[in-house]
DNA sequence: AGCACTGTTTACAT
DNA sequence: TATGTAAACAGTGC
């Protein structure tokens, strides 16, 4: 499912739940899913306590009495936190244990997600936690200029720009084509044609757009995506992605492959 | 049946 | 270094 929004989304839902609980034991079924050596990851999240979860762009960030588990869940990935053996499908890949007889299980159909164990002091300092750009709702003091400037840099098409997560995290193909949108340029613009102002509204449609979105649960578009039983409401609220019609000059909106993504935009009114 | 599509990221070739 | 393509995987829909 995940974009910041969604990602958010499960981060309050799970905090509500875990926190003060112990993973009492580990269960692996596909190791493709942990990143770290496996009983590395085992030996360094048993019998540790959950005090907090947070999020930067779309990690999750399982803060432990000693160090951190990341959690990225990829286009698929969810979590269900349920009584021990209540519930079981062959896409459950990894099942936390906690110590108040309920599991936290995690479900992925396409296997892309990604967990690792990180130490207090490498969290923020390695991949991929420093290759992150700015969180457009955690970081309250964005240097406008810096952001115009990498974007200026780079020839390559706007949208793959902001998808990359390198200078701002947490949009998706869902709310880039949002934000473009509300800024009114088009998807396929180099960003050495990005003006000053121009990336101004990007920065500040995004704060906007991902706010709403947060306000509303995210976005379901497809049924079967959504987590935790937790229904977005922000696909009511879209103005291009997955539309026909320009909602603002009520123009047929164009459907093109940017970066190999579908992508919505209105040729009119962006530019 | 076969192909195109999917809210992500990264490894690899050029 | 920068950019474009393919791959990781499983399911749905035409």
């Amino acid at each position: 499912m995940p974009e910041l929004p969604e990602v958010e989304t499960v981060r309050r839902v799970l905090k509500k739940d875990l926190v003060g609980l112990v993973i009492s034991d580990i269960e692996i079924r596909y190791s493709g899913i942990i990143e770290d050596d496996l009983n590395y990851f085992i030996n360094n999240i048993k019998n540790k306590t959950i005090e907090d979860i947070k999020r930067r762009g779309k990690y999750l960030i399982f803060k432990l009495n000693e160090g951190y588990m990341l959690s990225h869940l990829r286009m698929e990935g969810k979590y269900f936190y349920v009584p021990n053996n209540s519930l079981d499908n062959k896409h459950i890949h990894v099942i936390f244990k906690l110590n108040n007889g309920y599991s936290l299980l995690y479900q992925d159909v396409r296997k892309f997600g990604k967990m690792s164990y990180k130490k207090e002091d490498e969290l923020y300092d390695t991949n991929p936690l420093n290759e992150l750009g700015v969180d457009p709702i955690l970081d309250t003091n964005i240097d406008n200029e810096l952001i115009h400037s990498k974007i200026i840099n780079k020839r390559i098409p706007i949208k793959s720009i902001l998808l990359e997560q390198s200078i701002i995290t947490g949009l998706g193909n869902i709310y880039v084509d949002e934000v473009l949108f509300s800024a009114k340029i088009d998807p396929n613009r180099p960003g050495n044609t990005i003006t000053l102002e121009e990336s101004n509204n990007i920065i500040r449609y995004s704060k906007e757009i991902l706010e709403k979105a947060i306000l509303n649960k995210g976005t379901t578009i497809r049924s079967y995506t959504s987590s935790l039983g937790v229904e977005g409401n922000y696909q009511n609220f879209l103005n291009v992605h997955t539309k026909n019609i320009c909602p603002h000059c009520k123009n047929t909106l164009t459907r093109v492959k940017i970066n190999g993504r579908t992508t919505y935009f209105c040729n009119n009114c962006q530019r």
